[in-house]
DNA sequence: ATGAAAGTGGGTAATTGTGGGGAAAAGTAA
DNA sequence: TTACTTTTCCCCACAATTACCCACTTTCAT
């Protein structure tokens, strides 16, 4: 179970520490591949398989859900840590999640996302002002 | 069952004790977040779980709870006592409460809330005084 | 009054984040 | 092929942070 939010820098060989707690969950092996609004998406080894049939049962008729399964599969490298815990991010998936010296790695259950500093503090920003939304969404739960 | 209103410090290194009462209930492990009004929230890992599965369930395609899913599990740490029954509080949670010296730990049947001194007691004077009110939604509610 | 428990502060050892060096691999040109 | 350059990757090292443990003081109950 991932959770939480972690800053780390990216340093000139491209290499990125994962948070240790991380780690424990992704040490028999990871995928990293494209995410959702300009982030990367890092999944352990059995819940990409999960995923991966999830999406190739997609119907393959409709435009969008294509262009979806090439974004997630075509995108998708496995990934390997060093002796300190740190991956290597593809110089594509870097361009494609705007990442240069800084980034934020967030854990979301069954998925760790990476974002570039910038993105991610606006996109929280963004968020927490709807804050009258986050409430209702909250009541809905039962919170 | 957590109850009561109980007032402690945070010290230089960010600890912060929690009531002895609200410990054996939070042994087994226990959780913090982002909470509603500034403050933050602490689950047992039951309860957790129970709304960690209800968030996981809702749609990855819809933006806007991808937002609200990625605000309430970022903003997630899971917590460990020390043998003191102290707490750390992460740095990002501590900002986004205001969060300093003193502190209020208020039990709420089934979580803990956290509060910064000046804004529990703010709240609360506010809170008593348009008491006509909260008994009038009381009514609502059938109490 | 005395013992136990709780709140708070601090010290030390272990872990983590991050930079860099050197070996192995891959590529290139004679 | 061989000699030389370039790139990738593995491992070491250091500084800073964190976690863990101990100790003192105060409070409360018997």
């Amino acid at each position: 179970m991932f959770l939480g939010e972690y800053f780390y820098s990216i340093d000139e060989k491209g290499r990125m520490a994962l948070p240790p707690k991380f780690r424990v969950n992704l040490k028999s092996g990871a995928i990293i591949t494209r995410g959702l609004d300009e982030c990367l998406f890092v999944f352990g080894l059995k819940e990409w398989e999960k995923l991966a049939k999830k999406l190739i049962a997609l119907p393959l008729a409709q435009a969008n859900s294509r262009a979806f399964v090439r974004l997630m599969l075509a995108g998708a490298m496995d990934v390997k840590f060093d002796l300190q815990g740190r991956i290597l991010i593809p110089d594509f998936l870097k361009k494609y999640s705007s990442l240069a010296k800084d980034a934020y790695a967030i854990g979301l259950y069954n998925r760790v996302e990476i974002w570039s500093k910038e993105k991610w503090e606006s996109y929280k920003l963004k968020t927490e002002k709807s804050s009258g939304e986050v409430a209702e969404k909250m009541r809905e739960l039962g919170i």
